[in-house]
This record gives C-alpha cells, structure tokens and sequence, in this order.
RNA sequence: GUGGCCAUAGUUCAGUUGGUUAGAAUAUCGGUUUGUGGUACCGAGGGUCGUGGGUUCGAGCCCCAUUGGCCACCCCA
C-alpha cells in the first residue's frame, strides 16, 4: 500500500520546522511582550460548542468526528432511510476538531470565569481544522496564533492590538497593510438604506467589491432582496474614495441619523489618531468600509492584514470585537477583542520574499569526528562538556565510519564547526577544530573551543 | 458544494504519427581518496507509466470510468 495523507494536511522536514518555528518564536515573544499569557485547549470540542459561531457556510466546514463504537445502535431507522446529512449528523457525531481558537477560547472563559481575573490576555498557538477544499495558501489543517483581551471595552485594547501586529511584521520583515472597519458602521449602512435585517447579505457582499466589482456586488444583493432603493443608497457609500479622514467625514455625513452608525465612527476615528499619535514602525493603516468579515460573532471593530508585497494576496491575519461571545455559553457582558496570525500563510509569504535569515538554518554547532572506537570514547566526556557549557552538539554515533562520510554529514546539517580527534589529538589533547565555512584548523583544547564557540 | 487543469524513478521533467528492453537531471548509496565536506569523474540501486476497464496484432501515448493532486468560485488564516 502506497502511504499518503489526507487531504489538504502536510508533513514538515526538519528544514521547514525550523523555518516555522522561526515565525512561532517570534510571535511568541512579541505576545508575552504586551503581556498576554498562554493557554491551551483540547483539539477537539463539543459538536454543539462549535456549531452556528461561524455562519452557515462554516459549519459545513467544520470537521465531524464519528462517534465511538456502533455509532447507529441509538438512531431511528427511518432517520437512516430518510437520507438527511444534516439531522443524522447530530446523531452519530458529539464531537468536532476545532475550527478557529476564538470561540474555544469563549468556551474556556465561561469555564474557568472564577479563576481568571479580568481583564484576562491569552495568547494561543495551536492547529485549527477546515473541511475545506484546499488551494493555494489554503490548507485543512493550519496554525493560528492568536492574542485575545477579554474583560475590557477599552479601545485602548484596539490600539494596542495594531501596535502588536506592526511589531510582529516589522520583525518579520513583511510590509504590511492593515485594513480596519467597524460592524458598527455596516450596521449604521443597513440601518440607513433600510434594509437593517439584511446587513449580514450586505457586508457579505460588500467584503467582494474589489474581487467583483461595483456590478457583481450590486447584483448579488439584489438576488438576494435588497431593495433597488436601498442598492441605490448604498451606491455612493461603496465607491467613495478617498483619506481616512475624508471617509470619516463622509461616514458622519450619512450616518448621521443612525445612533449605531455613528457609534462606530467614533471608535474607529479614535483607533486611527490613537495609532496615529503612536506611531507604528512599518505597517501601513488603511479604514477599509467595505471590509466586512464572514464570521458572525464580531460586533465592533475588525481587522485584516496583507502583505504588500508579493503574489500572496489572501490575508495572513485577521480578527476583531466581540461583544458576547461568552453570552451563548452563559455569560453575558463579557466583551473581547483578538487577532489571529496565519502562521502557515505567513510562512508562504517569506518564503515567497526570501524573508527567512540565513541563521535559523543550523541548529547543531559542532560535530565530533572520530576514527574509531577509542577516539570515540575519549569524546564522549567532551561532548558532554560542551553541552554542559550550552553549546549545541553531537558526535557521529558510527565509530568506523569514513571521514568523507562524517564531513558530510556536517556539510549536509550546515554543522559550522567540527572537531577532529585522532591518536595524535587524544595524545596531547590538542583538538584538531575545523571552521567548516572558511576551512581554516587550528589544533586547540577542548576548554578553548568551548570558549571560542559559547 | 460548483467549475477548470494535471497525473511517467524519492524529486523535477523528457518520451516522435501508437511499435522491440521507458530515459535525463537531481537526490540516495558505493568508488576514485583507510586523517578532511562542499567541486569533479566513474559506477549502482530505484518504475505494475495513479488505479480499473476498453480499442488495437501491439498502449506511457487513443477512449471511458475512478482515485489523487493543483487552481478558481464560495468562504476564510
């Protein structure tokens, strides 16, 4: 039999786990600079945790997972004749893997409410799973990196929260354009051209006018019953063009009769001369009135961030407000804001620029070579010792193998340094060192190399 | 869920109007070289041509089905 692996998952080779966990580490290191703290939880939920967080379409996309033993014994006969997916679904699956970190993170602050003191900054990396089909930076398994506050209204929370991302593609070097909007003001919008029970079909629409164009959203609303009225309001709203400034100024003008409406032109207006003010390091801002995001549980500001350069145009990290999330699980008044980093879109991203320093590369610094069993056993205390004094290295565990055959190894790990031990070098204890880029040897002690290579 | 393209060594690909034993590069292993890697030269192993059926004297090549992969839509990190 021939092995493979699903669909849409993939294997990583030491070359491409130490790439990955170049982008993780750094990640890392800039949430627990802002103070967020990490958790995990299970790979999978409860079937009923997960479904109708994400809109329709997502919970189609979330993975079932079968339940155990003679998952039939229990179900109706007829339900099984009947042929309906969806009903049979609820009974013969409990449990689901995970399909974003957001609502499992909702889940456990319901859970764990009395021993969290709020406001509460988690941060969480771990796989999520779509049943989706897989193309181009999109995969059924994937990392998300997520920094969630919850606990606080601040829009402080939101400033920082950009901050955070500027950091993380500065240090990664990635220009980036983060787009900004508020559900509030597509709120305010369907309020205005009266269509308020449809805003879902219209933010939906909306978020494909620069793939679609004018027409094409146009017209998916009205197949959808939009009004022609309420298309031709919105007209002016979609194509305008123009400064932050200018489209706050422009929002105000015709939101001006929607309390919800305005209410989100004045979070989002501090958010930009907050951030303004601070400045950011590489990243570029941009209010977006057309973004709008499909997953339904955000109410207040939402996020997306780019890359400017490259082909990869799909976003590589996305997030926003949610006023209650927990509410579904039990508590209600619980607002929070996060993002989450696509790690493996982030990965094709740099890759794609060249973006990943030379020295992530090795991780062993240096090899022993040895020419049989004695030089081996007189290695063996110095390679402690040197693991001893941290430096990362291992011996060539085939004491009668050819140099050609140790040297390459090195060359092929991109070991930098090796050390040569003979009768001669265990004779007098000068160790025979080897820089494996310039080629240079010089014959020194053990306690030198350490000192040297520490 | 809908549509398009593709499938030949581990990998990237050749393979003529259908014609004898399916090739190359690269990677792997061995040797040239029993104390020196990357370069060079020589050699070896590695394939049920995705799978199943059909047409034909004869199929990697033509036809049908099926599976898998890539890409686009939907949606999203």
């Amino acid at each position: 039999m021939k092995p493979s692996i699903p669909k849409g998952t993939r294997d990583f080779s030491p070359q491409e786990m130490v790439k990955r966990n170049y982008i993780f580490d750094t990640i890392k290191q800039v949430f627990q600079r802002y103070g967020y703290l990490p958790i995990e939880t299970p790979a999978m939920e409860n079937l009923s945790t997960l479904m109708g967080k994400y809109g329709e379409e997502g919970d189609k996309l979330i993975f079932k997972i079968l339940n155990s033993g003679d998952f039939l014994s229990n179900v109706d006969t007829n339900l099984i004749l009947n042929a309906d997916s969806k009903l049979l679904t609820n009974k013969i699956s409990e449990k689901a893997l995970k399909y974003d970190l957001t609502v499992p993170f909702a889940r456990y602050v319901v859970q764990h409410q009395h021993e969290i003191t709020f406001p509460f900054k988690r941060y969480q990396i771990q796989p999520v799973w779509r049943a989706d089909r897989p193309q181009k930076g999109r995969y059924r398994e994937f990392y998300q990196c997520d920094a969630d506050v919850i606990g606080s209204n601040s829009l402080v929370n939101e400033v920082e929260l950009v901050q955070l991302i500027d950091d993380v593609f500065t240090k990664l070097n990635v220009p980036v354009l983060i787009k900004i909007n508020n559900r509030k003001i597509l709120s305010g919008i369907a309020e205005i051209i009266g269509e308020k029970d449809k805003i879902i079909t219209i933010t939906v629409a909306i978020d494909k006018l620069d793939k679609i164009g004018v027409d094409g959203v146009n017209k998916e609303l009205q197949e959808n019953g939009v009004s022609h009225s309420a298309i031709e309001k919105l007209q002016p709203l979609i194509t305008f063009e123009g400064s932050t400034l200018e489209k706050l100024n422009f929002l105000k003008q015709l939101l001006g009769n929607s309390e919800i409406g305005l209410k989100g032109i004045e979070e989002v207006e501090y958010i930009f001369k907050t951030v303004d003010s601070l400045g950011l390091n590489t990243a570029k801002t941009e209010l977006d009135i057309t973004l709008a995001r499909g997953l339904n549980y955000y109410t207040g500001a939402i996020f997306e961030v780019k890359s400017n350069a490259g082909t990869f145009t799909s976003s590589i990290c996305g997030g926003g407000r949610y006023d209650d999330l927990t509410g579904i699980f039990g508590l209600p008044n619980m607002s929070g804001v996060g993002i989450s980093f696509g790690a493996d879109r982030i990965y094709d991203v740099l890759n794609e620029l060249n973006l990943f320093p030379e020295s992530v590369a090795a991780s062993t610094k240096l090899l022993f070579v040895t020419f049989g069993e004695a030089e081996q056993n007189y290695c063996l205390p110095l390679l402690a010792k040197a693991r001893t004094a941290g430096i990362n290295s291992e011996i060539y565990p085939d004491a009668g193998a050819k140099m050609k055959k140790q040297m390459g190894y090195a060359d092929d790990k991109k070991i930098p340094f090796v050390v040569i031990i003979g009768s001669d070098e265990m004779l007098n204890g000068l160790l025979t060192l080897k820089n494996m880029t310039t080629g240079e040897q010089a014959k020194i002690t053990i306690d030198s190399i350490i000192e040297e290579l520490k």
